[in-house]
DNA sequence: TATCTAATTTGCAAGTCTTGCTAACAAGAA
DNA sequence: TTCTTGTTAGCAAGACTTGCAAATTAGATA
């Protein structure tokens, strides 16, 4: 039974990165630690943002540099759904997105039924991955929506939500 | 039997326009027949060029702005696909894409199957949409790479492939 | 056809996101 | 402790898209 994959421990990672030459920072090994078993599928800004709380003076830069790093080392994907910016997500696992075409959250999703998705006209094509994203609103907009619409529970400044069916 | 549904004909988006209040200018007519029945998914840039040739002095602001008022009106769709810039897509009929992550063409790809997918984890979430993207290579990128690699058939300057899984 | 008015086009500045560059810095080996 | 080399921080710059305002023009009006 396939155990949930996911990018390395923080513990892991150390070692990975000294195997290959790479020292170990505390900016990195801070950034490890905020990735493990982050969920939030985060901006660069977002996790800078998290990283510059418990680490005033890390740079912007050094963020973007260790997360395409990770990505370069497979131990994380890169996720480009709609208008904003690029999100990071440390799930390996075999799964899909959810996004909220109000306040932006991605949620991962296991799907059901892709192995059965038929692409038809495209057999000149080598097909390596699937991806499948649903665009829905989510319950906390909902209600939001329902009455007047000043109760927007936008997290982050509310990404615009360029829909791209 | 549902007609290949698409963005209107240059002449119905005349009549559209007029009927709204908009004006008819030669830049907007030249757009509505470049992308007309397009189905190579170009960026603003890209029609722009093609714009160009035929009307030298068109600005590429004005490429912008009427393709946003298209997807305002409903005539065609964003598409938004790993890292570079958006793309436009006058094809409304339920589709959905492939992606050769070597030379970056997007082409259209009907998809069996869709119906039957089943997300699992987001019963607080309401669906509206559900967009497949597959990841490939195409036949032309796959030659040029089984020899040496610098056959790259790049139409555009190679965009990089972002992948997101 | 000439006139008028509001919509449109341009050109450029500016905003957002990400990367290039490099001097100052520090991890880890010797 | 010293030395080497990878890393960080800062800032400039690149790519894409939008804001803004002056100049232009489609299309209505007389
Ligand atoms: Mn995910
Ligand atoms: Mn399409
Ligand atoms: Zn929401
Ligand atoms: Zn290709």
């Amino acid at each position: 039974m396939p155990n949930l994959i996911g990018m390395q421990t923080p513990t892991e990672l150390a070692a990975a990165y000294r195997s290959q030459g790479r020292k170990l920072t505390p900016q990195r090994q801070l950034l490890f630690q905020l990735m493990y078993g982050n969920d939030k599928h985060p901006t660069a800004e977002a996790l800078f943002a998290e990283a510059s709380s418990q680490m005033p003076g890390i740079s912007l830069r050094t963020v973007y540099q260790t997360l395409n790093e990770l990505a370069e080392m497979g131990e994380l994907q890169f996720i480009d759904i709609g208008g904003g910016a690029t999100r990071f997500d440390p799930n390996l696992d075999d799964h899909h997105h959810v996004v909220c075409v109000d306040c932006g959250q991605i949620r991962d999703v296991h799907v059901n039924g892709t192995a059965a998705l038929k692409p038809v006209g495209i057999e000149d094509f080598t097909i390596n991955e699937v991806g499948v994203v649903f665009q829905g609103v989510c319950s906390t907009c909902e209600k939001g929506r329902a009455k007047s619409n000043k109760t927007a529970h936008a997290k982050s400044p509310a990404p615009q939500a360029k829909v791209s069916k």
